[in-house]
DNA sequence: ATGGTAGTCTCACTA
């Protein structure tokens, strides 16, 4: 089994390459996020055709969530439960029925645009808000995997630059000690735990050619608990869909378990 | 380098 995490910057404009990333790389969930598309115009057909069930929690241009999957999805919750006066559409969360059932996650947590702006701190209180969650679904005890964007190049291994970074967006103290905060509730970041000392990035900024310039960041992450983390045999980052025409400036981040 | 690119019911905003 595969589970995939990917930030397609609109799912309209990627539909292609996320059409033939799905048959090639045939992952078995894949939580999307920035689909940028309200609920009526997801291309469900498409995706369908090619085997999966979708949840999705969208709204018009901005952000949007969601869940393909070829195992039947259920208890499927749309919003954030810790944030109910958050209206933007950041988190799905969903089971998935497989011969082991994963509760999965799909979240796009807010990039804050400049540090000490109104959306910084909606940024951490989001942050904040989703540990308090993700420590409520800890205690069920299950198979659990959160991933997603959550715009957070967690250590210095993670940027290019960890000098000309530090105390920039994404890379801030405030930011860098909630990831730490969710790690030491519990929570393994799985790329990290398989890859200690691994340089992987899953961002490559468009308008400074970060990845002509090999110059990105580590900003998605598969959060799991420890049912989960015992199960994965590898993870993976698939950086080539960077390289092809008309990519999102995210790559795919995947696990497979057993 | 307060630039640059990309996406969206756009000429402004988010990232």
């Amino acid at each position: 089994m595969k589970i995939s995490t990917w930030n397609v910057n609109s799912v309209r404009a990627r539909l292609p390459l996320v059409l033939n990333w799905l048959r090639e790389s045939s992952p078995d969930v894949v939580l999307l996020q920035e689909t940028k598309v309200v609920d009526e115009l997801f291309p469900y057909e498409e995706i369908e055709d090619l085997g999966y069930n979708i949840a999705v929690s969208g709204q018009k241009t901005y952000n949007g969530v969601a869940i393909l999957s070829k195992f039947p999805i259920e208890d499927v919750i749309t919003a954030l439960p810790t944030f109910p006066e958050n209206t933007e559409a950041r988190y799905i969360e969903a089971v998935i029925c497989s011969d082991i059932p994963v509760r999965v996650v799909s979240v796009y947590v807010p990039n804050g645009m400049e540090v000490g702006s109104d959306k910084f701190a909606y940024k951490l209180e989001f942050l904040d808000r989703l540990h308090e969650h993700m420590q409520n679904l800890l205690e069920y005890d299950e198979c659990l995997a959160v991933g997603g964007d959550y715009n957070i190049a967690p250590e210095e291994i993670d940027v290019h630059d960890p000098v000309r970074m530090e105390g920039r967006i994404c890379f801030h103290p405030e930011e860098r000690k909630r990831f730490r905060t969710m790690v030491n509730g519990g929570f393994i970041d799985a790329f990290r735990a398989k890859y200690p000392d691994t340089k992987q990035y899953t961002w490559w900024d468009y308008r400074t050619k970060g990845w002509e310039n090999g110059r990105g960041m580590r900003l998605d992450h598969f959060l799991v608990s420890p049912q989960m983390a015992d199960l994965i045999k590898d993870v993976v980052a698939e950086e080539d869909t960077r390289g092809l025409p008309k990519p999102s400036d995210h790559c795919p981040l995947s696990f497979m378990v057993l």
